[in-house]
Order: structure tokens, then C-alpha cells, then sequence
DNA sequence: TGTATTGATCGGTAATTTGCGATAAACTAT
DNA sequence: ATAGTTTATCGCAAATTACCGATCAATACA
């Protein structure tokens, strides 16, 4: 991307949900939330366990679906506990639903 | 991503969801699919008066949503008209629609 | 005060993505 | 054959992403 200038291309609501579908771009992320899925809530090393990736690596994708706003992180020293974000979850859910349905049948 | 050998980290279904969702993770490939979505159809030219960027940036990102299997294209020529491939919309419907099922409530 | 634990962050490399202009390809029409 | 139309593709630069090992920060505990 090398815009500069108003930036004005995009619609407010498309920059949104390709935020959104960015943050689901990779199976490490899908696995996460699908994890997370069933247990409520996990800490970092639970996740360390369960995907054969580097600590470090985790931890940036951790970051990016809390950048994307899809989960929070509560700092429960020395570990962090992660959950999903319900309320962006239900917005993502929301914004997906609506762009496969105005997609339908055409 | 540099990982080469095995490649069996990730589940199939967690790698076609993450597939979509890079095909719906920028803005103007999101705009493009609601553009179909009211059109039925449409040819490129129509998108490149829609859209403020190069033509071959919209061709570009047309090709990225067909390699996703999102749309399809048939040669007209000169021209290429594109819909939305309404049985992989459905299927990435579906994925989008399971995953945040599993998300809710937790 | 030191030691251990957990997880974020830094620094680096490789790969991928995004954008553009220029050009090629596939036709139609003259 | 030539010219025009439409769209894909190429080649390039800049930005971003993905991955790792190493290190730092925060806290608990001995």
C-alpha cells in the first residue's frame, strides 16, 4: 500500500470488515479461536502446547487478534489470560452475515 | 512463512478459512464482491469506473478472488465478466457461520 | 537479593502483498 | 492487414507479514 494523500477510497464499514478477515487470514489465528472456543478462556502456554510454532510467533498472532480487536488479554502475572471478545466477535459475525447475504442469489 | 517439509500443522478446514478470509481481508475486494452483489454480473471496466485505482490493480485483485474461488470469470472478448460463484460463497459462508458458532458464549 | 516462570518485544531474514505503468494477448471491426 | 477495445500479465518498488532465536519485563518465591 503506498497511498498518501485523503485515503478516502473505502467505505468505513468494508475497512472494517477486511480488518476483521484479516485478523481470520491464517490458520494459526483460526486455530487460536477455535481453541479458545472451547475453553473459555487460555493462557499463552496452553496455546505454546498445542501448536508446534516458536513462543515468539504465537505471541504476535496473539497480538494481532487483539489489535483486530477479536480478543483481550487480562495480565494475570506472570501469565496472561486470553478470551474472546464476545461484543467484536458478535460485530464480525454481524458484518460477515450481512456481506454473504447482499451476496446471495445476486 | 517459511516453513517447507511435512506442512501438516494446520487441519484442512483451518487452512480453507483462513483462505477465504484472505480473500475478503482487503477493502477493495470486499467492495468488489458487493459491487456483484448488485449486479449479478459485471465486466472489469465497470469495477476500474467504480473504483479509484489502476486497472491493473482491480485485475489483480479480481484474480486474487478467483484463485480463492470466490467469483469466476468468463471470457467474453474482448471483455471478462465476473459473478460470484454462489456454491464457494456458500461453503465459505458455512465455515464463517461454524466458526463463530464455536466462538459463542464460549 | 537471587532465581524461576511466563509471555512480550526486538532484530533479522525471507516471503508475500499492494500498488503502479507499460506491455502483451485476444478479439472485433474497418 | 490495421486499428481499436478490453483485460491480463510483467517488472518493479515499497510495505507488510511470518517466522525464529534472543532478550527483556513483571512477578512470585526461596
Amino acid at each position: 500500500m503506498q497511498r498518501t494523500a485523503a485515503e478516502q477510497v473505502y467505505c468505513d464499514h468494508e475497512e472494517k470488515l477486511a480488518r476483521y478477515a484479516k485478523a481470520l487470514a491464517h490458520p494459526i489465528r483460526v486455530r487460536i479461536l477455535e481453541f479458545l472456543g472451547t475453553q473459555a478462556c487460555c493462557f499463552t502456554g496452553q496455546l505454546t502446547e498445542e501448536i508446534p510454532l516458536a513462543q515468539s510467533t504465537i505471541s504476535q498472532h496473539l497480538k494481532e487478534l487483539k489489535e483486530a480487536g477479536l480478543i483481550q488479554g487480562d495480565v494475570m502475572p506472570p501469565r496472561v489470560k486470553y478470551c474472546i471478545n464476545q461484543q467484536a466477535m458478535a460485530e464480525a459475525e454481524q458484518m460477515f452475515f450481512h456481506l454473504f447475504q447482499r451476496l446471495r442469489h445476486t
